[in-house]
DNA sequence: AACGATTTTGAAATCGATTTCATTATAGAA
DNA sequence: TTCTATAATGAAATCGATTTCAAAATCGTT
């Protein structure tokens, strides 16, 4: 491996000379040359770790989510990412399977690794990560949900579904089903289903609340399956996502149902197959890669300072409604 | 920041002390417990960058995607972030956009930064990227494509195709247009093409040919058009990948025709909405995960110098058929 | 020509770990 | 008890950069 002292020796100056040729410094155009020419010739490049342990600083910011190969999890890290990289950041990557040992773990590797800052996508609060993220030694923003006192930047849950249910209801259904998703997920699981349920009592209306296994199709096809059997009179099924909700058509389509004459659907998400369907689903579009963008740029300004003083960040996007067949 | 020294201080043993408490070494069972004592009150952990520079290692392996928030892509990097993580590894990720130079820059950047090896998704081949390939400094895997003399994981895009191609014809349809994807993606673009003219060739028959703008749902929809305007008796489509494929159904279908009945249509990838759709999509489904397994195994191996004297590795992916509706 | 101000320069210290090596302590064997 | 093999120990070198600091060179003024 070529060191920044064999460049040195090459162009017969000091290191110091090099390193200054390469931070900017005050140097000679004569040994500027020479020394251009010898990293030239080796095409050499500096150790990173040699740098980052001499300066403290690593241009790296951490990612932790539950898991890459979700629509929405993968577009808010394209969104980090079209951020970070422009600013010269690369991404680590950390996946913790919703599992709160492994959150930990990266939180810790990753300020092993003096990585700039880091953003953690669709967690769960607990006293213990709490503490974590409170005591973390570099920047933090925490992406999809909020918990107070830490900077976040997160999706209008509560009013894209309660405007969904206020569509529904305005509709005219009145036997509503909600197919929800696990609580301790605070913003899919909890400020959704409330949102429903609060715009349905504003309404003097109640509805049936079914908790779905995971996110996949699959659950929202075991879901439409418990409503076929027991809940038959059923004329409107809001689904916490997407693919809960083209479960859910799929099984009423099955059962001979009338989409959208016999039941309504919404759900929330804005995928791509929500417009292939038959019919196509109504929804709120969340903004995804905008949210990465803005946690990115929030964590920018952290890492460079210029959130000094400034007050706690905390960014709620907006949401579309998007008024389709389904409903 | 606490440093090795200061638990040394603290532990009042030498530093090398503390080094061989962490990494094994024969230290007595009285100091172990100061030190380990030490540790405990602080929550030391090692410096990483420390580490790296002086042992030349880093527990990091660089990925390297055109994208992230694509469906094929994050099942890979799910995969190869399973193995890896198994194995005391994290991902450092560089996305591309398709750009030859953002390629070589990541590889560069990834190299300084001492991985231990890397990753390369979806690549198309330069003379320049063939040498920055083959000069690698840490041991690399391809997937998705296979090159010849660079070890890869990739899927059977020809076998994938020819089988779907066999089965439109076996199905009656003459009059096809096959959907493809610019050639500059030997896999997707090129195996998939060639494959479907090859077997078309072999019966005795030909195809229209339309290049798509983009991997796009909506590239599918404006070449349906196309197929409308200009070829209105094609009876079979054949599309390179299931996005498009859905997308020319949905024209299709606006247009009045009756799916199958009066046009066939395959895709492939086997993206999850393909049962969703009315009629199902028929597809062929690829291992993406798989891909990411395979690939983060083999590098391991290489990196664990297990691979020395082997023979270049090489893996081809199966696929299967899942006929549906839409043949 | 002489002076102070500014630029250029390289030796040496530093970042925080690991590793070598020579030395001392301990154990077991004779 | 003496000697050899083994275990335990810490001082110092090392990894490859950056940064400090004092000395040397250059500049512009008077």
């Amino acid at each position: 491996m070529i060191t920044l002292k064999d460049i040195a020796q090459m162009a017969d100056v000091s290191p110091s000379a090099v390193s200054r040729y390469l931070n900017g410094g005050s140097l000679s155009e004569e040994k500027s040359q020479r020394i251009r020419d010898a990293i030239a010739q080796t095409g050499y490049r500096p150790n990173q770790a040699a740098q980052t342990l001499r300066t403290g600083t690593l241009k790296q910011v951490g990612v932790i989510v539950p898991k890459i190969n979700s629509n929405s999890v993968s577009n808010v890290v394209a969104g980090i990412n079209s951020v970070m990289a422009a600013n010269g950041y690369s991404l680590l990557l950390g996946t913790t399977a919703g599992q709160d040992e492994k959150e930990l773990h990266f939180l810790n590797l990753m300020q092993d690794n003096q990585v700039s800052g880091i953003i953690v996508m669709g967690t769960t609060m607990t006293p213990i990560k709490k503490d974590a993220f409170k005591s973390c030694r570099v920047p933090l923003v925490i992406t999809g949900q909020n918990f107070g006192e830490i900077c976040c930047v997160h999706h209008d849950d509560y009013g894209a579904m309660q405007a969904l249910t206020e569509a529904m209801i305005a509709r005219g259904r009145r036997k509503i089903v909600y197919v929800g998703v696990d609580e301790k997920d605070a913003a899919t699981g909890l400020s959704r289903r409330k949102a429903a349920f609060d715009a349905l009592r504003q309404a003097d209306l109640d509805a049936v609340y079914l908790l779905a296994q995971d996110y996949e199709v699959e659950s929202g096809y075991q879901c439409a399956q418990q409503i076929l059997a027991l809940y038959p009179d059923t004329d409107g099924i809001l689904c916490a996502t997407d693919k809960l909700a083209h479960g859910v058509m799929k099984a009423l389509k099955e059962a001979g149902k009338h989409l959208p004459e016999d039941v309504s659907i919404c759900g929330v998400g804005d995928d791509w197959p929500d417009q292939l369907t038959t019919p196509t689903l109504t929804t709120a579009r969340l903004y995804h890669e905008q949210c990465g963008e803005d946690a990115a740029s929030i964590l920018l300004q952290m890492i460079e300072g210029k959130a000094e003083g400034q007050p706690l960040r905390q960014i709620k996007l907006g949401y579309t409604i998007l008024r389709r067949e389904s409903l």
